[in-house]
DNA sequence: GAAAGTGATGAAATGGTTTTCAGGGTTATG
DNA sequence: CATAACCCTGAAAACCATTTCATCACTTTC
């Protein structure tokens, strides 16, 4: 019914063979037979058989990606990454959603595996190791995007937690904050999370502030959960004067609740994000937040596992993409009587 | 080096043919011999070569995805979707982003026929037609999600974006605006942002307002675009009462542009929005919008498509998801003077 | 001018499943 | 007891590309 290799191998007058030497490497083929095969193949529109590739060659072009939650804005760039920089590279994206359970992890994780896939990206941070050792098992290369990860044989990509939490918590305490609240991510979440927690201890224990495990009020991420999450600390902890959300989404859940109570941001409270997407630039206030780009990493996911694929060299498994902070107009110096309309412009870059 | 149907035959000590049809339609095989095979396959943790299958089958349970822009909340949500009913109904996904390139499209579309996935969802806006042709022409079901074609060929799954575009523009005359601005979708969008220009023309003339071409400014979905043509929108026509962008990020963006202007949202200027993406309830003002379902709509669209690969008859292969008036804060009606305060709570459902 | 080397091509084996066809064994039917 | 009917199983063909090995026709080299 289709149209197959013995097809174009008749048309043009040669064997099988030779037509699929023109296809994968003509130089072993005569100029002239190479042409006569490449007509054949336009004349009848021949597509290869990508299942009888792939069964005799037991290699696909194809990655796998499994993650949790990839509508959240920086994820959805982080795929957007990996898919532009997968295409550039002749390959093809198999996509899964584990929604954070293991079980569909495991799942997709067989389907990929049957598939033949040359490679996989997780992007999934609750069951991570459980999830690995099936991978190891199954020697596929595989990246580890947006999360650390210290075991020696695995490569990660991800921005430094650690050091971006140090930096922002630095932040406000030079800023003169003392009574900083935390809206942290899922406990289940090992990875980011965790990091980012190390990283606001360090800051805080060299700025001498106490670490008060009470202070770090669970989120998911979204909206809403920043949103309930202020509203907890607000009523936990009326002296408050920053809260640190874990994620973007959650700074401006907290906004929102903030101001409903005609709590003002930044002159009552300073609010800072984590992630600098876009949206930050455009709410009132402007976000103070650590940008990274999801895009970058999922680029640099594909580079490092083209790598492990091709059996290149690799001289460091973890690397960490860029992060910088980005103060805007959610923050303020303690006791400082900037208002917020002095500093409303300009801030948007 | 893989464990194949042969080591699971032979350790079961039945006959290729028998494990087959074990692991496809027990119903042939003695209960026994099905037993045995089953504990050769656990006991060798066989996994199926999936490409040999799709080669003798010519099936794949592989569902192609292109799109454009997904990482939009809108249609991020819409992916989530479209996974999570394909997941269920057995098929993964094999995904691809154009940036709306046709000729991205069309590498994509080959890609997928050589991998012979069963059907294919289409998401982008720009060369449907095109597109299209060369989908009918490989004979791949197709459904086609957010936006309304009229081939009565083609399966479609979208918001009615004529009856909803027209449902708010009716609601902002209602409340006595009459000098309105839309920021539209980009020129090259032919589908959802031209249907939501007709539903936008039929509500003015309805209402006895003049329609001025002039007051439509092109913009490409994102924050800043929206930003900008608030930009145009207010020096070109300082008279506007109300702003309708085509989508919420693009309204968010022009209402942050408002602000720095001291134009206050909705005293001075009502701005509504289009999809009632989460982020809407949590902005200041929270985002009077019209609420759509992505995940819904990614639902529908796989169901659809199952059913054309299944050859199931289909009632109607034009399917609109419901939509919905949501009114936050972001609307005034023209001259009544509540105070934003007043309403400031209980406008998160 | 014979032996060795080179270059282009084809024949055939191979990868792992599904499926058709046929056959063997058992039970029912007359 | 012969035949039919049925159930279960196995052998082998088919799906379509890649790759090894062999062949054949020429050159080159001594």
């Amino acid at each position: 019914m289709d149209v197959t290799m013995k097809d174009v191998a008749k048309l043009a007058g040669v064997s099988l063979s030779t037509v699929s030497r023109v296809l994968n490497d003509s130089s072993l083929v005569r100029e002239e037979t190479a042409r006569k095969v490449q007509k054949a193949v336009e004349k009848l529109d021949y597509q290869i058989n990508d299942s009888a590739r792939i069964l005799r060659t037991n290699t696909s072009n194809l990655i796998g990606v499994i993650g949790a939650g990839m509508e959240r804005p920086f994820l959805a760039n982080l795929l957007k990454g990996i898919e532009a920089e997968a295409r550039e590279r002749g390959y093809a994206l198999i996509y899964g959603d584990s929604d954070g359970e293991f079980e569909k992890e495991q799942n997709y994780l067989n389907i990929m595996k049957q598939k033949k896939i040359d490679g996989i990206i997780l992007i999934t941070t609750n069951y991570y190791n459980d999830l690995l050792s099936i991978v190891k098992n199954y020697q596929i290369p595989v990246v580890f995007a947006s999360g650390y990860i210290s075991d020696p044989d695995i490569s990660c990509v991800t921005v430094d937690n650690v050091a971006a939490a140090y930096d922002i918590v630095e932040f406000l305490c030079q800023a003169g904050h003392k009574d900083i609240a935390f809206i942290k991510g899922p406990d289940l979440d090992l990875l980011a999370s965790q990091e980012r927690l190390r990283g606001v201890k360090l800051a805080l224990r060299l700025s001498n502030i106490k670490y008060n495990p009470n202070r770090f009020i669970e989120g998911d991420f979204t909206f809403e959960s920043g949103y309930s999450a202020a509203k907890k600390i607000i009523n936990k902890f009326p002296d408050v004067t920053a809260i640190f959300a874990f994620n973007d989404e959650m700074a401006v859940g907290a906004i929102r609740y903030l101001k409903e109570q005609n709590i003002k941001v930044p002159e009552d409270i300073s609010v800072v994000g984590f992630d600098g997407i876009e949206l930050g630039k455009y709410t009132d206030p402007a976000l103070t937040t650590i940008k990274q780009s999801g895009y970058q990493l999922g680029l640099k996911s594909i580079e490092m596992l083209n790598k492990i694929i091709n059996k290149e060299k690799i001289e460091d498994n973890k690397v960490f993409i860029p992060h910088k902070l980005v103060v805007r107009e959610s923050t303020n110096k303690l006791n400082e009587l900037t208002t917020k309309k002095e500093v409303v412009t300009n801030n948007r870059g």
